[in-house]
DNA sequence: CAAACTAGGGATGGGAGCATCCCTAGTTTT
DNA sequence: AAAACTAGGGATGCTCCCATCCCTAGTTTG
């Protein structure tokens, strides 16, 4: 079975890691951990095959660079036939170049980090052996969020919403059926259904409908 | 319609944000903002009955006071009608006092933000005028993900990991039941699968079953 | 004009998870 | 000894979501 640990202070975002983690391994289980010490705890006690830190933990020091170091070398040296992904939310080249050095597998930064790409990232590690992902803005348009809608109808509307000017509707749907892996008609049903149910109660729409 | 508004830079936090904001409210809207331009277009164009507010953005500087002030200010002058929830990685209480001064209605820590704290900061406000949620580290076992649970499975093995000594296990099924609105019996249900399943794939169990 | 894109709607089967109720049996506490 | 806690298991009905297929009809575009 396929273990892995995330250490992260903050709660929502631990927990969304460690869905990440999750959603791109598979089978697995996955450990959340808060401080550095219910880490160690845990790396002492069992085997790890992945680990995911944030460096900005309380206690230490954010803007030393000595410490956030301490804690990644200390997280590796206690878990060496592990993968180790570094995350943090102020990222720079220079860190991750250093964390490359003693022994990190990737580096990368919050805001570029959505759902989805850390499977991207363990590719990267497969493939090249390190991952290097810096943040940067790049959202235009906000993300909307309706209540009403079903999982599928809500990725439906996210697609289109993002949807570059001048692409034909129907290459959407395609675009959808690849990445859902469901037939373009289906994506075609779920997007109309979401818009009618949202025109019923009266929204008003994001541009790009 | 409720409509809310959250800005954050980090995808996975926002999202989770965004994620409870929903919980809480119940039917309504929810836009996501990576950047403050995205935000203060959103703001001109309608009315908003909740921002959130992340003020540490990229392209400011993460230990400037006025900078974080700033970028509050900004988005509270542009949605006077709304209620303002400040939430920020690196809290402290001199800070909170700050930003409820220009008109915040919360301050919240992330590292204790936890799954359904969203909801109780809202009834703060409600109740009393504001909230006030600073971090501190409480964990001292790590949180545990299965991958072959269902989320009711996972919720109750959760609550169980999390028993504190001495307490008996009928007393966690009755407090489940309390807490997710069903029979005590099935709450047992949900926790004796669980393990079963665990026990058949070979995990070494959290401590305390 | 023909073809393709647009915008709706109805019907259907399958699967997963939820919630409940009922059963046995060993161990511990009172 | 009786009562309560422990640890399993089986069966059932319900709801929601997923995925598919089929239907009409107006508007663009080649």
């Amino acid at each position: 079975m396929f273990r892995a640990l995330v250490l992260e202070d903050q709660t929502l975002m631990r927990l969304a890691l460690m869905n990440e983690v999750q959603a791109s391994v598979g089978k697995c289980v996955v450990l959340g951990a808060e401080t550095l010490n219910i880490a160690t705890v845990e790396l002492q006690n069992d085997h790890f095959d992945l680990v995911v830190i944030d460096p900005g933990l309380p206690g230490f020091d954010p803007t030393s660079q000595n410490d956030r170091i301490a804690v990644v070398d200390r997280i590796i040296e206690a878990s060496p036939g592990a993968i180790h992904v570094v995350v943090t939310g102020s990222d720079n080249p220079c860190e991750a170049d250093g964390f490359r050095r003693i022994g990190a597998a990737a580096y990368v930064g919050k805001t570029g980090l959505a759902p989805g790409v850390f499977s991207n990232v363990l590719d990267d590690i497969s493939n090249k052996g390190f991952s290097l992902r810096l943040s940067r803005a790049v959202m235009t348009k906000p993300d909307y969020r309706f209540s009403a809608l079903t999982p599928r109808e809500q990725e439906a509307i996210d697609m289109m919403a993002r949807r570059a000017p001048g692409v034909k509707r129907t290459a959407i749907f395609s675009l959808m059926a690849d990445r859902l892996a469901i037939a373009p008609g289906s994506a075609e049903k779920y997007y109309k259904q979401a818009r009618a149910k949202l025109m019923r109660q009266g929204h008003r729409l994001p541009r790009g409908l």
